[in-house]
DNA sequence: TCCTTGACGGAGA
DNA sequence: ATCTCCGCCAAGG
């Protein structure tokens, strides 16, 4: 299986965290039916233009850490677009039990 | 073909 | 909280 085959669910499935929230590398290969590929996660986002749609900024690792490397400008950038969406830092990382996206909550009026 | 490298994750110490 | 050590698996040398 290449990664161009499952790139694009990828990408999908983090078209789907909703603004505000964020998701972890392993959570998202979860629900796109990978469990154990979380770093072709992180692959497939890393080839992304950097005027995608694609809101890569949302996805954290494990411990609600950005990956990039805390003096990296790539950090920087990802810090103030979660800022920016009202997600805010404790210790240099989010809170996931606060942030953390729950597919589940789109059902939450199963009468509509 | 073998070895190393990851925008990772989880279990231990 | 910090730091190993593994498991993971496609890509690139």
């Amino acid at each position: 299986m290449k990664q161009s085959e499952y790139q694009a669910i990828f990408l999908a499935t983090i078209m789907q965290i909703p603004k505000g929230q964020v998701a972890s590398y392993g959570q998202i290969a979860k629900l796109a039916g990978f469990p154990s590929f979380a770093r072709h996660v992180g692959r497939s986002l890393k080839v992304l233009p950097k005027d995608t749609k694609v809101p890569w900024h949302r996805v954290v690792n494990a411990q609600g850490k950005i990956a990039f490397d805390q003096d990296s400008i790539q950090y920087q950038t990802q810090k103030e677009r979660l800022e920016r969406e009202g997600i805010y830092f404790m210790n240099g990382k989010v809170s996931l039990s606060k942030y953390r996206w729950n597919p589940e909550d789109y059902y939450d009026f199963p009468n509509t």
